[in-house]
DNA sequence: TTTATATATATGCTTGCACATATATATGAT
DNA sequence: ATCATATATATGTGCAAGCATATATATAAA
């Protein structure tokens, strides 16, 4: 990315929008909004893509004060970040509504549930 | 652009986001969503950039469904598109309602209300 | 009517850059 | 050593921007 700049309240509406249109991007903030917090192997599993690619993807999201991660042992987690302006919660959320029936969305969550061995929790849920 | 495809209801959400990535569509979009309408001599001078840029910039989002174009004389008038899906409406509402107050957003309809010889109304308004 | 001219809008064409992806490798934790 | 994650490098491509030009509509003159 470009821009190592906007963090959290300073977002640019056109830099957040530039985020959201990469499908794997999106795919990756609608699964956390909907599970609290994910690291990089459950993404990685619930998108069927390289770990690599998730991984730049979530370095994009993080520099520009989308996504807070916070590593666990082994495992990096990240979550939407806490400060999004309220405009930019709304778009997830208006977007998450309109399309979590559509592809390649609900297969995501779909996948992520049929995971084994997920890290955090999924032992005996 | 390289989707002539989306229409309507169509609308592919990483696809309407790439398109409100850039700072001159997004602009003309939240320009139009105020004045309901406006032609491109009017989003020209408003957003204060050349002609061809407006114009390729608003093909594609007609191309992609988000607006409908009317031509009107010699002038053509571009609007969201009325079918545009209820998720993507919210998007537009919540993006305008948290930057409107920003730059160079409000400047941009200061920019417009000081239009000399504006084609639809503004002779006596 | 035809011709000329001005205004409004669209569209080839080119150039340059941002960025997505893949492969390979490095770092960090247990 | 093994697993999880990050980063470096290289490659291809979408796409924004400028410039010139083409089309469309209107107005004026002859």
């Amino acid at each position: 990315m470009i821009w190592h700049i906007l963090a959290g309240m300073n977002l640019q509406s056109s830099q957040f929008f530039q985020l959201l249109s990469d499908e794997t991007r999106l795919r990756s903030l609608l699964l956390m909004r909907q599970e609290g917090e994910l690291c990089v192997c459950e993404l990685t599993h619930a998108l069927g893509v390289s770990q690599p690619k998730i991984s730049r993807h979530l370095a994009g999201l993080r520099d520009a004060g989308v996504v807070l991660d916070r590593r666990s042992s082994q495992w990096v987690y990240y979550r939407l970040h806490p400060d999004l302006p309220e405009w930019a919660c709304q778009v997830i959320e208006a977007t998450a509504a309109g399309v979590a029936d559509h592809e390649p969305f609900s297969s995501d969550r779909a996948a992520l549930a049929n995971m084994p061995n997920r890290p955090g929790a999924a032992c005996c849920a």
